[in-house]
Parts: C-alpha cells; structure tokens; sequence
DNA sequence: TATGAATGAGACTTCATTCAT
DNA sequence: AATGAATGAAGTCTCATTCAT
C-alpha cells in the first residue's frame, strides 16, 4: 500500500536466503533421509516459498547434495586435530578419536544424512550420495595414511582392513549413539576403539616378515 | 485363447498371497527406505493390486512393520550357535561371529532397513522403528549375557560397555560392506572384530577386583 | 481345528443379520448421509463383513431404502394416534400434533436421513430418496383429506396451501431441535403450529364463497 | 491454429480462479453435499486442475466451509431490509418475508447446502458446519431483534420461541420447494407464515401483563 | 532476487462390488 | 447363510517442478 519504505532490512539477501533454506533443509532431512525431505516441508521451516528454492538450487537433488557438502564443511571445522606436541603414538591416535567423537556430538547431521543415504540402493542414485561417499574416502584415506606412517611394517592389505575396521568402528558406534541417545558415552568407545585398533596394528605388524634383508 | 478356465484369476489363497505381499515389501524397502517404499511399487512386484496390500495390512506402517518382523526371523533362524563340543572360549566366539556374518549376508534385509529406519528421528515414528529397536534389544541381550557367562568377574558397567562396543562393530562393518560391496569379506571383518573384543575383555577382566580372597 | 461343536447358538440366522445389518447401517446414515455410509462403516458396526451384507442386500441403494423403509415403519410403530374420545375439533388437531412431535423425538432416523436425501439433487437419484418421498406423500395426503373433513368449504388450492404449510412447519421445527438439540421444546411448538394452522384454515374457510344455494 | 502466444497456458489469477473453485465447488455442493463433493467433480467444473485446488484452499473442509461463507454473504446480500417510508408494521413484515422468499429462490445454495450439514451429526463436525450455524445465528438474531422492537410487551422467552418458530417455518418451506420444485409459490407461503407469525406475537403480546400500570 | 500460481504425476487409502468356497 | 480374498475405480492430498511477473 504505502510506498515502500527505504527497505533497509528486507533487501533481498542471496546469500542469506540461501542459508536459510541449506539451515531447513539439513534439518529435516537429518530426520526424515532423501525421500523424506520434501520441497514444501523445507519450505515451511525456512519460511520462502518452493519457488525459491528453485531460485537457489536446480532440483531436489542439488539440495540434498548442497546439504551434504555444507555439512562436512562444518563437521570438518568442528574437527579439530589433536596438537602432535607431546606424547606416545598410542596417545595421540586415542586423543585423536576422542576429537573425532567429539565433533560428531557437535555435528551429527554429517554422517546421519549421510548413513541414510549410502544404505539405500536405488537405480537412480541421488547425487547427495555420491558427495558423500567422496569425502567418506577422503577420512578413510586419511586414516589410512597414519597407518602407513605409524606401522611401516604393515602390507596394503593389512593397511586395508585395519582401515575398513577403524571407519566401520566409528560408523557403528556413532550409530548406537544416534539410537540410544545420550547415554552412550562416544568419546570414551572412540578411545576404546582407537586403543584396540592400534594393539592389533602393533600385533600385525609384528608377525609380518620384515622389508629388510 | 483356450477357453478361460472356471476359475477366474487366482483362487483365494490368503497365506500365499501375504508372503507375496512380504517378500515384494521386503525387496524394495530394503532399497529404498520408508518413504521409499511405495505401495504402488509393492503391488508392481508382487503382482497383487494395491487395495488387495490393505486386505492383508491395515496401512503402510504395519507393511513395514511386518516387514521388519518377518525379515528378523529368517535372520534368526539363520542364526545358528555353534556346538558347545569343541573349542575354546574364543574359538567358539569367533566362529559365532563368523556365523553371524554369513547370516548376514544371506538375508541382509533386516538388518538394513532396520538401521535406515533406526537412524530416523521424525516426530511420528514408524511402528516399523520400534519393531527394530526392540527385536535388535533381543540380539544384544544375548551378547551380554554370553558376556556374563565367558568372563563372570566382569562387572555391569564392563559388560554393558563390551557388548555396545560388540554390537557397534557388527553394524559398521556391515554399513562397510553394503558401501563397498563383495570386496568387504564380512566374514574375516566380523572374526577379527570378535577376536579384538575377546582380548579386550580378558584384559579388562583381569584388571578387575576378584571376587574371591 | 476341533470339530465344530454342535453350534447351537451360532448356526446362521438370517433374520438377525439382517437386523444387525440394518441397525448398523441407520445408525450411519442418521449420522452421515448416503454418500457418508460406507459399506465399511456399515460392517464394523454390525460385526458382518461386508461381503454379507451384500448377501442380504443387492446393493447399497437397497440397503439405503430398506434402511428408510424400516425407520418409517419403526416412526409409525413409536406414532401413538390420539384418542378421539372427545374434544373440539381444534384440541384434537392439536393432540395429534403433539404425538407426532413425541414419535419424532423417540425415533428420528426416519426424518433425519429423509430430508438429508430429499435436499439432495444428484443426477441418478437414490431409491431410498424415492422411498422416503413416496412414504412422505402418504403422510401429506392424511394431513389434506383431514383438513378437508375438518373445513369442508375449503377450495382444493387452499387445502394444497394449507398442508403444505403444515407439514414444512413440521420439517423445519425437527430440523430446529436436530440442530439445537434438547432446549427445542419439539411437543410445545409442534402444538403451538397446530394451533396456528388451525386458525389461518378457519379464516380462510369463512372468508371463502358458501357451496350451498 | 495460430501460434501460441507467449502466455502458454493462462496467467496467472489468483483471484479469479479462486472464484472460479468457489463457483464449481458450490454448484456441486449443493447438489451434492459434503461427501458427495469429490475434488475430482470440482476441478471438472471448474477447469483447474485438482491440485490448483488445493493452492487455493487447505483441504475439502477449509474449500466447504469457503462456499458456506461467501454463499451466505452473497445471501445476505440479497436481503434487504424493506423501507420503513410506508406501510403498517404488518406489511413491513410481510414485505420483508417476500423479500427472504426471494432471495432464497434466486441464491438457494446456501441454505441448502446447510441444511444438509446441519443434519449430520458426525463425530468430527466439518468446518463448513460450524461455520453455517454460526451465520445462522446472526440471521436468526436479527428476527428475535425485530420482534422485541414491533413488540416490546413479549418477555424473553415468548421472543425466543416465536423466533424459533419463525426461522423453522422458513426452513421447512425452503425444504418444501427444494423437494417439490416450482409449484411451491415460496413467496406467497413466506408471506403467509410472516401472517401467522404476526398474529400468533399480535395475541401473545397481549395476553401477557402491561409493564406499565 | 524472488514469488504467486499453476500443474501432471503419483502418493496413500477407501470405495462398492464380486466370486469361489 | 455366510465369508475371506480380491479388485478396478475413485477418493483426498502431496509431490517436484515450472513459469510469468
């Protein structure tokens, strides 16, 4: 009706609409998964209309996978590496677990959304799963490359499965977290887990014939 | 163009007709999730129009549910424990965990679905959810209680830490495997995961107070 | 699985079916209407699947009408005619005006689900509207052959005006205590409309031309 | 045959399609009523698709209760309340009936699609129902408000059930005409219930004590 | 930069009805 | 006399998406 006024607030904001919408649409679909996540219901919860959304991202599919990347950026901000100052090896793998476990509790939508999505199996794979599968490789290669350095010794294979193992250990008990709620202490079964993985690199290590002559 | 026989379509088979409905159900949800699963898709695979799915199950969500029950049986029938005869402690733990694994890969169904649904948190939760987590309680029980019996000097806290550390491992090298496919061999992952936890409650046993003078 | 005891009670019973049929299916229809009544609804309250109904009944048509056929007949059954002891011509009107209000209050299905269906105008009319219309006119025509023993110097279109009047007023005195429930005192104004009726025919009878020479 | 033009399908009109919706869906509604008024019929009549419809309004009840408003407004529109420049209070009165009578004849949807919701008695009440007993509350205020000015000798309660008595005349020969069509004259039976109203006030204010000495 | 309105497809579910037993 | 099972049509409503403004 009236003119409209200087509009000093309500000038249109990309980048901040685009956070809200990004702030929506982890939200529900770290409750509801892919399928779950419906346009109307993003919608509602970042208070823009569908359309807008559109403005923003091309399909449904670029949301989700926006969603995904945003997420392990802020997962990774949360993850902060333990200082290699002071201490054994063993201390600073544990320490470093506890750190992990620690940024889950922060930022759990991560890996909630992202479990979701790499279990499901449909023709036509959601590009959010793929997103998230990258990265997943980029930690597992991380992970990997510590073994290297800390246990020499190890052959690829061994490498391989400690990995698999250590990753498929933090998957599971990030899940028991996520079903049970807070009464599973995550960082204290991080630094379990981190402890025994290291005993059983030690041990393989140890029986393995030596590079040497 | 032989004369259509007397019976019409198909006699009413009520028995037959839910396990088609079931095993249509169980297929796709275990692609694809709750929201996923469309009733339509379940009527495409199992050949049974849609409004014969409601004969048989009051909606979607009892669908799911009975999913859910049907498939933890057949995982538990396929659950065998091995024999007492021979062996000691930890071979006979890590033959059952072997055992489990190959269950696993046989009717992985359960299992799946069941974490895809766990790892949900919507606001109405799908009786499908409740199912798992209570059947899945089952399973754990019984970890614990082997627990109880293998290492008797274990205290409570020591017993619920193991057995959650146990049943995380189980679950992340099975979300291992379901991302990576075949080249996870989930039987070696699954007696390796055994082995460790076995060492881990020696060890913790042992630190322990005894009973006894 | 045992063989069937000689059933003594439970050996099928027509006649009770169709009972409890039609029990359950005006009590239904009194609260919804005929597209409101579904053959499901009408089978969960009597207990019957619905394949039985249509056992008892071609269709939901006919169960409609036999549902109007019956109420009306239950209407007449709770319809007490007032003794024609005594009294002026007026206090018997008015006697039987407030009979009909009580019959009307202890069994109202039959209006009720009448007019739902009379206000109706679908394309293929129901047979239960036909029914209720045809059992209607039989009321009107008492009502009209009354009044013109009653006021035998009234020209036919008067006794039309004048029947019509009394049975809209009838119409629209249940329609008011359907809506407002107990606080309509149904008897009082029933009397209260006999007694203007009553009045507005006396003044039309005078004021008409005398059939005599 | 010529080319489209560049507005491909229509443009936009919130406006106007909400009109459009509210015609067709009140065109069928008052043939119909509440549950004989599928989405599907609406959007036939109207031409925007079933999911326009929805744009438009949250559900089928928020659409009913839609019809029941505007038709009333339209209603009330129509009535008009007769000039006091001439005539006894008894010729206002009837004046005013024909007025109602006539307006019902031209703008019957209303009243006829409420009185269908009126008598239904369903355990979750549709909007539209609400909405309909509350407007004809006004309605009927505005009689008991008419009959305490042209006769302020009548006690509360004499008030209440003239106007009760004179809102159910007007509904049963509205009922009256919707089942036997256009040889029932509404005008001139209105006009002769406003008579016997009339009167029927005319002789109760008189009865009753003077407030005066 | 944003959005009101529109839309075809498809979601879940109920409908009235049939038929073999 | 009755019923378990089946079925195509139709119900309400939500979906992801587009487009003119």
């Amino acid at each position: 009706m009236t003119k409209p006024q200087p509009t000093r607030k309500k000038r249109a904001n990309g980048v901040e609409s685009r956070q809200r919408i990004l702030d929506g649409a982890a939200e529900i679909a770290g409750e509801r998964g892919y399928e779950g996540t419906s346009i109307a219901a993003v919608s509602a919860k970042c208070g823009l209309p569908a359309s807008s959304i559109y403005w923003h991202f091309k399909d449904k599919d670029d949301l989700i996978a926006a969603v995904i990347e945003r997420s392990f950026e802020i997962w990774l901000a949360a993850f902060e590496l333990p200082g290699e100052e002071a201490g054994t090896p063993l201390e600073r793998v544990v320490a470093m677990a506890g750190s992990v476990a620690k940024s889950l509790i922060d930022a759990p939508d991560f890996l909630r959304l992202g479990l979701m999505l790499a279990l499901e199996h449909r023709p036509a794979e959601p590009r959010g799963r793929t997103v998230f599968l990258q990265v997943r490789d980029i930690a597992r290669a991380k992970i990997a490359e510590m073994a290297q350095v800390l246990f020499p010794d190890l052959d690829e294979q061994s490498v391989h499965t400690l990995t698999t193992y250590a990753v498929a250990g933090g998957d599971g008990l990030f899940v028991q977290r996520e079903i049970n709620g807070d009464d599973v202490d995550l960082v204290a079964l991080f630094e379990l887990h981190a402890e025994l993985v290291y005993e059983a690199a030690t041990r393989m290590s140890a029986v393995l014939p030596r590079h040497t002559s």
